[in-house]
DNA sequence: CCTACCGATCGGTAGG
DNA sequence: CCTACCGATCGGTAGG
């Protein structure tokens, strides 16, 4: 990123508007295309939102399918860590714990990396790219079923609920936060991961107990 | 769908190719809609799927958006009805049972409907059909929001937990079943309406007591 | 970083 | 003269 670069073609001497750069062009690129989705946003859309021209885009940029790639591959390097995490502190904590911690490092990573998990969970696979995201998600929903199982092999989950239904449906929970969260100050972060956690491990009902 | 039909336009005499109907180019469409997205699908995808021409096409549709909101009207419909329905029983019912079976019912029609309501969940608001029933669906929310707010103000929903987070969580964990929810015999609706009630009420840690 | 374009494909419609 | 379509192409715009 610095003098010549790899390409022999970097900017050597300043000219012109002071220029984006790769990640403020991404950042923007995510965002337009959570709001209009991936193939209703044009590279002119990018452009004009930026303030550039279509062509000059492609000085930072290699394809719109470049841009895609790297917000889904930031998603998935987060929430992988995530899992990893929770798999490693395996010494001295049980499985229970270890998906409440999952529950709530998820929900962290779903608010600070927003913009590019949204787009995630909205993959469909029409290219490449796409498929490629959607096989290490799949791949990471299956260690998140895994913890749900073992969770519910030590007795600390209901035992009349099967656990992969249990982990589509908790993770549907977590996962519909890109859906409406805004970092407006109107809840924060652990708030909402508390509720999550709340919610999914204790219910709804008041404790103390009683049937309908 | 008998004889004549409510247009008087009814195929009365047959001939050339068998042809489809509305509905059937709907079904496909729709289907179409959600494996690959809206935008990324065109008409001559459609064409080809079906097997007809792309004029042919036109012949039963007048455009790509008429579809979409064919779709789209279908799923506000459905899940208006669920609502309201859960509204009108007021008599007798506290907001709890109504609450209760609003999810129950919500989980029957997405499965019922599982295509039209995928596509009701993606919309982004690109165009006027969109943005309708983006604004349709706005104000659905609201309804499911005052009667997670009227438990609430019952005492049958813990009061450590504000009421729009829980209606948010709560159908956000509903919603999520379209996402993998498939009618190949795997969980059948009752099931995961069971599931869906039970955790969000009851919490998936094991009770003491456990009636429904 | 722009002007000027390309191969292709878009949603939709012409005449027959 | 109708229905159910077809081959071809419209004006614009896509990513590059």
């Amino acid at each position: 990123m610095t003098t010549t670069g790899p390409h022999g073609a970097a900017p050597r001497r300043r000219r012109g508007r002071p220029g984006y750069d790769q990640a403020a062009i991404l950042r923007t690129a995510v965002e337009l295309f959570n709001r209009k989705g991936y193939d209703a946003t044009s590279m002119g859309d990018l452009a004009r939102e930026l303030g550039l021209t279509k062509p000059a885009i492609y000085h930072h940029v290699t394809s719109k399918e470049q841009l895609l790639g790297q917000a889904l591959d930031d998603a998935l390097d987060e929430l992988t860590a995530v899992v990893t995490e929770a798999a490693e502190e395996r010494a001295g904590r049980t499985a229970y714990e270890r998906l409440r911690e999952v529950v709530r490092h998820s929900v962290e990573v779903l608010v600070a990396h927003q913009p590019s998990v949204t787009l995630l969970l909205r993959v469909r696979g029409n290219s490449g790219v796409e498929l490629e995201a959607l096989d290490r998600r799949r791949r990471l929903d299956e260690r998140l079923a895994a913890l749900v199982a073992d969770a519910a092999a030590e007795g600390a989950l209901r035992a009349d609920l099967p656990p992969p239904l249990v982990s589509r449906l908790l993770f549907g929970m977590v996962n519909s936060l890109v859906e409406w969260y805004r970092a407006d100050g109107t809840y924060d972060p652990a708030t909402v991961a508390d509720a999550i956690a709340t919610i999914a491990f204790d219910g709804l009902r008041p404790r103390g107990d009683q049937a309908s």
